[in-house]
RNA sequence: GGCCCGAUGGCGGAGUGGUGACGUAGAGGACUGCAAAUCCUCGCACGCCGGUUCGAUUCCGGCUCGGGCCUCCA
């Protein structure tokens, strides 16, 4: 869009907002901290994603050809931050009686469905253990002036760059003592570049290097791949606020110390908040989660919980509750279906019978002068997201659009299209928003059955009939609806 | 214990030095055989105590409560 307004993000390193400027005029490169792919990926890292896609999004409709990168952890990543014992992978594995590369395999399969259902775009999948050789040479490059060997590996001397921790705002000697520490660490914020694979033992997952067998430290892939894939420094680079306190401060650290300089290697470090419930935030570590198929199970529908994670600012703490996704379901219900009302108006009274591409938007404004509303809604809509992706303001005038009265029908169904976009939410039928609870026993086509019969007793005004018909249903979860196109829909409980 | 963040209607959640978005739930109406869905309309809130100010929900301080990090974590 020519006006669009300029792009103002919040940078965790200055903790401050700033406008977007890209590294290379007219493209933009994204690192979202990824998964390690021991587990399952419950809700709230999900939402990290949502929120990394509507980021996404939003640079490519200001235009910007983006290149966005989620790795895969697929090894290194220890049970604890205390640079010595078990890494997920391994211990997922021996649990499972699988091997730790079949581990990988599963969970990163099951992770790139669920971005699929969360209309997340998809991107670059550089997985860790691709990149050991790389990691291999990164840290022969910096070991000499950065880093000193232990028995149990190669560690980074904190002290040897900069303003060390810089992103998390924290004393680095502060939580000393509380970490079972690495006998011989300088400091305590110290941190493995190269795990040694003990004596006598052997891992599923190990390399050769010059400092022994063994497997690159966590946050060595991070750095190596973020640099060969997007360059440094690259443009923005994303995670979870948790990893505020650690992990970017030692990939900050690592590309300080490889670069030679102090540049941090991203231009803008983002972070989003996490999700959390009553009991506090979620976490995999606390015994049980909620997945994506959880919520499919109960009846809701993937891109419910995208609408749920878009209603609050990727900055804040969001609650989830049942009532709450419901709300979120109902209102991507009431969404999707104004906008097919508005596409069926649009293909009614169109001459020509095409549907305006969202990529040829600004082109087809052109002729669309005259319509000062059109234009006010598109500005305002694009001002939120301008002002650090403030999707909850977006949605608000998304559907502010939608209830507009007396407009011309292209120009508002091509203004409902262009918002919908950045913000993932793909037109869907509302049929396909019908997603039947894993534990209601009824099936479609015997709805279809009980409610040809209702009709039948209806048309026959036998409504002590047609009534029972019904109560059947909702007693089965199924709520009848006559005057909607879809007839009826399934009932979800969320007690 | 150290560091940090938050507290907005039943629930979720924006925003603002001067009429407190929006969603959902709720109420009323239209529609319906009755409902539901849909559409229209409408209630309902800025944790407590001080300070600054003509004026504070918004800024400052204290308190209470909640959450996060300091252990793996999105």
């Amino acid at each position: 869009m020519q006006d669009s307004s300029p792009l103002r993000l919040f940078n965790s390193l200055t903790r401050q907002l700033e406008e977007f400027k890209p590294q290379h005029d007219g493209k933009a490169s994204v690192y979202s901290c990824g998964p390690t792919v021991y587990n399952y990926q419950h809700i709230g890292n999900m939402r990290a994603y949502v929120f990394a896609d509507t980021l996404g999004r939003v640079l490519s409709y200001k235009g910007y050809q983006l290149n966005h990168v989620i790795n895969i952890t697929d090894v290194g990543h220890l049970t604890s931050d205390a640079d010595a014992g078990d890494d997920k992978m391994e211990k997922a594995a021996a649990a499972q009686g699988k091997t730790a590369w079949d581990i990988a395999a599963f969970y990163q399969a099951d992770f790139e469905a669920d971005l699929a259902r969360l209309n997340i775009r998809k991107p670059q999948h550089p997985k860790a253990t691709d990149y050991v050789p790389a990691m291999i040479d990164w840290a022969k490059a910096i070991a000499d002036k950065h880093c000193y060997e232990l028995e149990s590996g190669l560690y980074f001397d904190m002290s040897t760059v900069p303003d060390y921790g810089r992103l998390a705002r924290a004393a680095t000697e502060d939580g000393e003592g509380r970490i079972d520490a690495v006998d011989g660490k300088r400091h305590a914020a110290d941190f493995a570049i190269w795990r040694k694979t003990p004596p006598g033992e052997t891992r599923q997952m190990e390399w050769d290097s010059p400092w022994g067998r063994g497997a690159p430290g966590w946050h060595l892939e991070c750095s190596v791949m973020s640099q060969q894939l997007l360059g440094h420094p690259f443009d923005i680079h994303t995670g979870g606020i948790d990893h505020r306190e650690i992990h970017h401060p030692n990939e900050i650290a690592q590309n300080q110390a490889h670069g030679g300089c102090d540049h941090s290697g991203a231009t803008i470090w983002m972070h989003n908040n996490f999700l959390i419930d009553r009991r506090g935030k979620m976490s995999k570590s606390s015994g049980e989660f909620l997945r994506l198929q959880t919520l499919i199970d109960r009846g809701f529908h993937p891109l419910a919980y995208r609408l749920m994670c878009l209603q609050a600012h990727y900055r804040s703490e969001m609650e989830f509750t049942w009532e709450g996704l419901l709300a979120a379901q109902v209102r991507l219900k009431r969404i999707l279906s104004a906008t097919q009302s508005l596409k069926d108006n649009f293909l009614a009274n169109s001459t020509s019978g095409r549907i305006p591409s969202t990529r040829t938007f600004a082109r087809s404004a052109q002729h669309l002068l005259g319509s000062p509303d059109f234009f006010a809604m598109l500005e305002r809509f694009d001002l939120a997201l301008s002002e650090n992706l403030n999707t909850p303001l977006a949605l608000t005038v998304l559907e502010q659009a939608l209830s507009q009265k007396g407009m011309d029908v292209e120009l508002q169904f091509t203004a409902i299209r262009a918002m919908l976009w950045p913000l993932g939410l793909r037109m869907e039928q509302r049929k396909r928003l019908r997603k039947r609870p894993a534990n209601y026993e009824i099936t479609p086509s015997q709805v279809s059955r009980r409610i040809a019969k209702r009709d039948a007793a209806r048309a026959a005004k036998d409504f002590v009939t047609s009534d029972r018909i019904r109560d059947d249903l909702i007693a089965a979860g199924v709520e009848v609806m006559d005057g909607d196109p879809l007839g009826w829909d399934w009932r979800i409980s969320v007690e």
